[in-house]
DNA sequence: CCGTTAACCTGAGAGC
DNA sequence: TGCTCTCAGGTTAACG
């Protein structure tokens, strides 16, 4: 499902609804996740407190009082979802389908307020892990991750590797390791804030490309998270309101359609790159 | 080491 | 209605 902007959203909200609650319990409806949920998860959860909740690239990181932390990631279709005390509705306080299939509901956190944290995945490409919070920086996951977009120190180093690289710039921006939390929906927004064609080789980018380059990662990636992320489909979260970052898609599924920018009268075409649909103008983005 | 491909999985929508 | 086909916000093992 998500990309940096959707996780963030739904760590916030977790974070308001969920921090200082204890997880009485833990029901397991199915582990079959993309990495099967480990025996011990129950265990070694159970009683204790959320102290916090993080974002970390797209994954989510839940510290417990008891010195482990859960890393979950949504993977394609994940999404939480709240059933608060007051109310007998789900909160809609995540990325849901509208008729929230009650079959993929595969975990669930039952808090000692009675109150439920649901975790429902259709395709079951999101997973969750347990690791102890003093191997968090060496854990599997997370070590391999590159730097948060919002890091500013971080520009000089990673401007060098993107020098180097001979990927083309749309599969750089995705990939993890290099920079983390694009996905294919912003990467290809931000080629083309960034007037660049998605297929140029990373290392033929000049010095004003790839500094407009990193400008319109953060203008996009926090416009994104101050609209509520985008829903597509018919995700939606909190309350039933969508995201509103859908209505600024520049070029994302909008082949055919005249490209937005002014004075340009160029058509949006899409390609496929690594598996992957690209959308862009040819015309404007070089 | 590097870059690309196939695979993991379910549901929606298009076309016949 | 129902079948088949394609596509979907991600990641990674395996391959050349």
């Amino acid at each position: 499902m998500p990309e940096l902007p959707e996780v963030e959203i739904t760590k916030r909200i977790l974070s308001k609804h969920s921090v200082n609650k204890v997880i009485k319990d833990i029901e397991v409806r199915n582990d079959n996740l993309r990495y099967k949920v480990s025996s011990d998860f129950i265990k070694i959860i159970k009683g204790s407190k959320i102290k916090k909740i993080l974002r970390r690239s797209k994954y989510i990181l839940f510290y417990l009082d008891n010195n482990y932390v859960v890393i979950a990631h949504l993977g394609m279709s994940g999404k939480f979802l709240l059933q608060l005390n007051n109310s007998n509705n789900l909160l809609k306080s995540s990325f849901y389908f509208d008729n929230a299939f009650s079959k993929h509901d595969h975990l669930e956190f039952i808090f000692s307020d009675n109150t439920k944290m649901i975790y429902n995945d259709p395709r079951r490409f999101g997973f969750f892990i347990l690791d102890k919070l003093s191997n968090l920086k060496k854990n599997k996951f997370l070590r391999k991750l590159g730097p948060e977009p919002f890091n500013k120190i971080i520009q000089k180093e990673t401007t060098n590797k993107m020098l180097k690289s001979k990927k083309n710039i749309k599969n750089l921006l995705m990939d993890q390791t290099f920079m983390s939390g694009i996905g294919n929906i912003y990467a290809n927004e931000i080629l083309f804030a960034s007037s660049i064609n998605p297929n140029k080789i990373s290392s033929n980018l000049n010095n004003y490309e790839t500094q407009n380059l990193f400008k319109n990662i953060k203008i996009i990636l926090k416009k994104a998270i101050k609209l509520g992320g985008s829903s597509i489909k018919d995700f939606k979260y909190l309350d039933g309101k969508s995201g509103k970052f859908q209505n600024e898609f520049k070029v994302y599924n909008k082949e055919n359609l005249k490209c937005p920018r002014k004075g340009c009268n160029g058509i949006i075409s899409r390609v496929v790159s690594v598996g992957r649909a690209t959308f862009f103008c040819i015309k404007c983005q070089k």
